[in-house]
DNA sequence: TGTAATGTTAAACAAGTGTTTGAAATAGCT
DNA sequence: AGCTATTTCAAACACTTGTTTAACATTACA
């Protein structure tokens, strides 16, 4: 095998063990030793591709979140010149879909998830490249559909009512599979769940813009 | 000093140094030589109080769940016989004090937002002690906001809809401190963010009630 | 007052952690 | 083939962790 195949293919090996491990037990909890194994790699090899604990840790982040967002692109299944109501419906359900993919790409959400209750520096990153770009488009959406009778901070309101709806159902998972453990969230189970966000926040914006009118 | 006395200080020493440190760092994180230097206390004491560890742990969950549950009842300032409305927006207002508080008794809100991500066997007792009570009282105040005309999946939705829009606040704090930097969270702001999730949650309600007649 | 129970302390222990090291193995290249 | 650069490996290192221990101090109580 070649050197530089062999450089490439550890270094996936490990950020793919990382992603596993780190999305797990979260990075305090989770071992160099753990993630070796799982790669089939030395203890060394840690240190050798990536320096540190933490210079892995910041690695996986951004490969994860890069691979998340190809998955998931915010336009998915719009057609050209989309009303803001597809566009708000098409938003909220990529967000969704994102943030609760049981798959590998999925471990992004769960990495995010721990860096908002303990953040670290790969924190600022992640705002930058992909928090601000999604808040900004979610604010023009919102924007659009109070057809200019909400003021800026009730457009920030609005977005965030939205986006606390989705992330409800990760951050507070436990919580929900002890309160309703029947509950199925299969492809269809997300489509209904998306349906819902949706219409609940339209109708609440249409109102809320005619009523501070 | 008695005795009983001087055990019930350094078990509150502990319990509150434990509250404190937990909060910030995490079950894995929090040292319990740092817990107890901050109680003034020798390292044998959790092993001595609390059996170990993660008996310490236990038992600060649940004081300060405890503590929090007092100091903010969610039926705070209602008089008698009050409206759906007047209900909700009382829950919501106390919920989202109790979860955002940053004195001691908010120790809570971060212990259960690290239990979410990070779920231990302190979260059973949880659940059933605090969120199914509190569930209930929710799913309640929405069934009747739409006057029976919403079938019992929509209220599980739209009550989740309502935490959810609380709990962002809670869950995604540091990404909000980075995205608008500028914000502040003082009591009067406090009472116009409960102010929006009412209002943007009960014109929702009573929209969908009426469109699914 | 004297014995027992209770609380406190410093020291040590055993296990696990991330990281380093220096030698061995492999691939690249002339 | 022979030399060099890169990658792998087992072992060890330095450190922190939760917990235990056994001596000591204090209070309880007869």
């Amino acid at each position: 095998m070649r050197k530089q195949e062999q450089n490439l293919q550890m270094r996936r090996a490990l950020l793919t063990a990382a992603g596993k491990v780190f999305a797990e037990k979260g990075f305090a909890r989770a071992t160099v030793r753990a993630i070796c194994d799982q790669a089939g790699a030395n203890v060394a090899a840690v240190n050798y591709y990536f320096g540190d604990k933490v210079g892995l840790y910041h690695a996986a982040i951004k490969h994860w979140s890069e691979i998340s967002r190809q998955k998931y692109p915010p336009d998915f299944k719009l057609g050209l010149n989309p009303t803001a109501e597809e566009r708000l419906a098409a938003f909220i359900r990529s967000f969704l879909l994102r943030i609760l993919d049981k798959s590998r790409p999925g471990w992004h959400g769960k990495l995010l998830a721990r860096e908002m209750v303990e953040p670290t520096a790969a924190l600022d990153e992640l705002v930058e490249s992909i928090y601000r770009p999604m808040n900004e488009r979610l604010r023009l959406i919102v924007q659009e559909l109070g057809e200019g009778r909400l003021d800026p901070t009730a457009v920030r309101l609005c977005a965030r009512s939205i986006l606390g709806q989705c992330l409800y159902y990760r951050h507070a998972g436990p919580v929900i599979a002890r309160l309703d453990p029947d509950e199925t969230f299969a492809p269809a189970d997300m489509e209904r769940l998306a349906a819902h966000v949706t219409r609940f926040s339209l109708v609440a914006i249409r109102v809320l813009a005619q009523k501070t009118e």
